[in-house]
DNA sequence: GGTGTCTAATTGTGATCACAAAGCGCTTAA
DNA sequence: TTAAGCGCTTTGTGATCACAATTAGACACC
């Protein structure tokens, strides 16, 4: 494992528990470590340079989150593995919480935010046509919560930062499988021309629809393909 | 502070840190903790007659659920107050998952399930008949998670406990305000009539009716009412 | 070669110590 | 009486050690 320096460019004074948690949940959100993959204290702490102390709370906390968990049977850390069932509770959840965010943020996004989702939009187009997932996830991500930040709604805001940690390996996952092409259109035009005319109605429509389509991908993928489902197998 | 026993016959097993979080969790959903109140690792360490360590995950864990907080100046711990902007993004969160609960619990209620909540129901009117609040939202909590589980959502029945996480404290204070006999009839009966009908719609619709007009208290209470409130709640 | 057993390493958990920062209480001066 | 100064205490944070449980790997045996 290789030692990485925990990005102390982006907040040197937060705590070291906040940046282990920031780091990994970036790590999750974009796919990087991949379901079912077991994880343990003392190597996250190793990998990045600090005590296990600090990563134990950080890991309670994604725990918490449901982005971690503890197997109950031997205790040991892993990224959980997303099953039909847990998926469609995730679908359901994301399409409460995120299309009434949008519309929440219609009426206050400002000029620069509508600049930025063009940016972030535009950078994403940008990663599906070179089939860069990680730069496509990364764009998605930005593209969505800053339309949620913008709603000054911290709390729906942090339960939907919760879904997406969720759903973060698994999407990964999927779209590695599918490649970037098959990717259906997402709806962010639709969205950007939303948020310009102020309109909170069609915000919250092309993001029920973006929601919708991304996770029906998802729910497929695991019908179809046999993917890593925890059966009796006992490979690792 | 009285060392209290942790509860130890509930789960002899489980860790400490998992005991110190249930202990704290109930005090919470309760009301036992008032918002705002100051707390301290030691402090609540030496009360479960444990030390620091396990308090620091399980607390940990229920900041992530935003059921307590560390001050950003302090770094303080203590019961986060609920402004009318986080009241009512908690009662849209609640008006999603939980009739959507009762609707997905209908079709699966058992007759054991049911005669629980007749008996949750009973011990709830005893408890408004006497004026005693604790046994109120005890019975109150009751009744709704005996259906919440039935739905077989853990997701969803998650975030419905780290709703309920948030609300308790403030709601307490509501409630012991306005008194027992000032409280809205409950839609108990008509909840329990659905399931025994089968009914998942009726279940949703009343379970809606439920929230809202519980939540509606509770907004009505921070604007009439000077609830400790912090003045401002900007950043910066 | 396959199978069981035993040892050594790794895991999460809990306790204890050290430390900087912030709060608290007392004193003191205007 | 009030407000500022100062030392002690308490706070969260991080590191280190100890321990039981589990795992993985080597070894011996059939």
């Amino acid at each position: 494992m290789k030692v990485v320096s925990l990005k102390p460019a982006t907040n040197d004074n937060a705590s070291a528990h906040a940046q282990v948690y920031e780091a990994l949940s970036e790590d999750l959100i974009q796919g990087q470590i991949p379901p079912l993959k077991p994880l343990s204290l003392r190597g996250i702490a190793q990998r990045y340079g600090v005590s296990p102390m600090p990563v134990r709370e950080a890991v309670r906390r994604l725990i918490a989150e449901k982005a971690l968990e503890l197997q109950a049977e031997n205790k040991r850390l892993r990224v959980p593995h997303l099953t039909e069932h847990r998926l469609k509770q995730l679908t359901m959840a994301r399409c409460w919480v995120e299309p009434e965010l949008a519309a929440m943020a219609a009426p206050r996004m400002a000029r620069d935010d509508i600049k930025r989702l063009r940016d972030d939009d535009a950078t994403l187009m940008r990663a599906l046509k070179s089939g860069d997932v990680s730069a496509y996830m990364q764009a998605n991500h930005d593209f969505h919560f800053t339309i949620y930040r913008a709603a000054d709604a911290d709390l729906l805001c942090g339960m939907a930062r919760s879904l997406w940690l969720q759903s973060g390996p698994f999407m990964r996952v999927v779209f590695g499988r599918l490649g970037t092409v098959q990717l259906p259109k997402d709806h962010h035009q639709d969205m950007i021309a939303a948020f310009e005319a102020g309109n909170a109605d069609a915000a919250r429509a092309s993001m029920a629809e973006d929601i919708g389509e991304g996770m029906n991908l998802m729910l497929d993928a695991i019908g179809d393909h046999d993917l890593p489902q925890p059966k009796r197998r006992g490979r690792g």
